[in-house]
DNA sequence: TTGTAGTAACGAACGGCGTTCGTGTCAAGT
DNA sequence: ACTTGACACGAACGCCGTTCGTTACTACAA
């Protein structure tokens, strides 16, 4: 079913002059599944900066033009690999007595998966969701705390701040990251050297004027971005628990 | 008119990392001053899409290439419009007593500031604090933990999750700001449209595959980004409150 | 079998961008 | 008056997202 040239087998042999007239290519077959799957590699490999339709189409043998055919641009393209990459993250089943824990394990989980494909976080700001993973996710986290027995509309509040933080977080994480590329550095090489400058240009700072950054320049740069990822989970998850009815044992 | 930068060799030292030097004069025109000034005026207008090294070069009637004998690239001169923006805010006498109002009231308004400059928030992103104003605002945050009785090591955690959280969400602010301005409407008429889809769409869910989300979907667009705002910081306020070595009274 | 309508693919081009290079220009130092 | 060298700047490089108009193919009707 592939022979798209001569129809009839016991015809006429195909005429020379017409095959020489255009290169025979057979025309590739583009979906919006594969650009989808091509970006999201692109990404991976060479990060957001070098994300483009142009280098899209150029994976896959074409013209950026041919693209448009099946996404409808740039941010389109971005939000469905977002959609896709959710779509890594493992959910429990939902236990609403261990809320916290849940919820702590997701974040984290979100994280992760945010910050294995380089910076599709960029994506995920500002972004209502749509897409299948995208729901499934928002379900969860709100079915969670509904079934914890949190009122809806500070439910959805609580969840809109929480998946902000994690993007946030992600986001940032991924600035550094591309900084880092540009730089051309390993991830070690690049934390040393930012770490070291920011150290030392703290400690210079006149003490009269800035007496606590500089003398506790240490302490500024002791923890990475693991760390302070987790510190504010914890913060945000605290508050949470602070306004969560409490639960009546009758 | 406050001279934030020429004069007084009061401020602070540059940091080690910033590549563009050049104290000179300027034989027409031009200078840093001049260069950041234009490009946060063309920021306020037209957004930060439209902000480019050609377009403040035209609004200085001459070409892009003029601008980097001022300005390292356009990094730095969104640090540098960043900084400025900073300026904008002001702090009071540091009270240790009242450490949670006042980071409050500082958190609202760095937040109001960045929020009325469309979107610089993007340039504050994985940018450490080098400039005069971010130092200031940084010294007086770090200070107030510290003088309210947190370990040093805990403060830089807190101040960062702080402003991570402060720009991240005028960050998100500012991208449904450009999207109403690349769909050309008022902020009222996007936030309807806007809200009105999220609605719709939300209604007609599977309610057996999401039934929270379905359901309560009113709850989840009730309330704006102000509201939003000021909850999420609560909530990190009341965590950090949570961690604040209790006061003794000796 | 032939004709035809629809559509995916695509080459080319438009109007932008950040940045660099080489050269012009002119104020200040000698 | 001469030299110097920092600044200004036109031009160009190599990208970018997107659109236009044309081809080449498919599916289907006659």
């Amino acid at each position: 079913m592939v022979d798209r040239r001569g129809s009839g087998n016991d015809g006429v042999p195909v005429p020379p002059w017409r095959k020489s007239r255009k290169p025979a290519q057979l025309r590739r077959q583009l979906s919006q599944e594969l650009i989808v799957s091509t970006g999201l590699r692109v990404l991976d490999a060479e990060g957001l900066d070098a994300l483009s339709m142009r280098r899209v189409a150029q994976e896959l043998d074409t013209g950026p033009a041919s693209l448009y055919a099946h996404v409808a641009g740039k941010d389109e393209l971005l939000e469905l690999i977002y959609d896709r990459v959710l779509g890594e993250i493992e959910l429990p089943e939902r236990d609403p007595s261990r809320w916290k824990e849940q919820l702590h394990g997701y974040a984290t989980e979100v994280h992760r998966v945010l910050r294995a494909h380089a910076d599709v976080a960029r994506a995920a700001l500002a972004t209502i969701p749509s897409g299948e993973n995208s729901l499934r996710a928002g379900e969860f986290v709100f079915g969670l705390l509904i079934e914890a027995g949190m009122p809806p509309r500070e439910a959805s509040l609580a969840m809109d701040r929480l998946s902000l933080y994690v993007v946030g977080d992600a986001y940032e994480g991924s600035l550094h990251y591309a900084r880092m590329r540009a730089a051309g550095l390993d991830q070690r090489t690049y934390f040393e050297a930012f770490v070291g400058q920011i150290n030392d240009y703290y400690r210079t700072l006149p003490s009269h004027r800035f007496p606590h950054l500089r003398d506790y320049a240490d302490d500024l740069i002791a923890d990475d971005g693991e760390a302070r990822f987790h510190y504010g989970l914890a913060l945000l998850l605290d508050g949470i628990e602070a306004r969560m009815p409490k639960a009546r044992a009758d």
